[in-house]
DNA sequence: ATTCTTGCAAAGCCTTTGCAACTGC
DNA sequence: GCAGTTGCAAAGGCTTTGCAAGAAT
């Protein structure tokens, strides 16, 4: 969405492929998986299953919802995607080739903005250390009204007026 | 848990019933909801509806599953609970008389280890400032180690050592 | 008396799983 | 050919809901 890749030396499947075959009981690497990883890193964005079962309706790949979310376990075993959780839904969005970051959350236009702040991550560092806990991860979701739906309500607002 | 309580003037009993009272269709406030309320804010502490449940069956206190669920909706809305987000898990907490705060969660013991921290509040503030996102809410955890299982695992270490 | 709430069981979501057919390796 | 994967449908958690009986106002 708007964070620079990280230059990464694999692509999306070769790490996946590496993956399944480094694993003690070594998995297979079938149509379906790659026709998911390929669609999935095409585009970065931020989606749930639901809708990853809608677009690849629309796109006319026959993948199997059961098939969609066994193959999503094993992408965020692998490090090619990140689980968020928002309110009651849960997302993905690329891990693999992609910074750490947190997210803005709109709550009227439900858009995820995506950002890094070492001023933010130093406070959480800082936090950890004064509890003496030993932080190995950490979520993080600011909600509110993005610029441009902010812009639009206070336009309403002044039209409101008239 | 460790923050010190707000002082409040109504009861959380009495702020429920004047919620209940104040809906454009007023509603009931029952037996079961006082139990639920008054066994709910007898001790502060961090619950899933099974583990409330379950509580209750061991209190005795006879109140339906879907009572329950129906009359966490209703806390809620009426600011007395608030509702938090771990993982794949809902928990509640107390909302009412108490501060605003965040958690570190032990991955170890599972325990929630609340704070508060104007550094971190600071940041976040700033953090919307600078994308023009009016804030109106945030959900941070941080996960990790705490320090008793910390200093648990590295004793356990060093005696894998001998 | 009226209208909301309760408890039960059924239904709804979302996700996982058993199994027979299929397919990488 | 063997062992892992797929697709289907059934089963699992957790949560909500329809309804008749019961309770609050």
């Amino acid at each position: 969405m708007s964070l620079p890749s990280l230059s990464v030396s694999q692509t999306p499947e070769e790490k996946f492929r590496e993956y399944l075959a480094s694993r003690s009981k070594p998995q297979r690497f079938t149509d379906q998986q790659r026709d998911l990883v390929k669609y999935i890193f095409e585009k970065h964005d931020h989606f749930d299953t639901e809708q990853l079962l809608e677009l690849l309706r629309k796109a006319n790949l026959r993948i199997s919802r059961a098939t969609v979310y066994r193959t999503l376990l094993k992408l965020v075993d692998a490090g090619l995607l990140r689980r968020i959780e928002v309110g009651e839904r849960t997302f993905y969005e690329h891990d693999y080739g992609y910074p750490q970051h947190d997210h803005l959350f709109c709550e009227s236009c439900n858009k995820m903005i995506e950002f890094q702040n070492p001023a933010i991550e130093a406070a959480l560092a800082d936090l950890a250390a004064e509890h003496q806990f030993q932080m190995t991860g950490h979520t993080l979701l600011i909600r509110g009204l993005c610029a441009s739906c902010n812009r639009a309500r206070n336009s309403k607002r002044r039209l409101d007026l008239i």
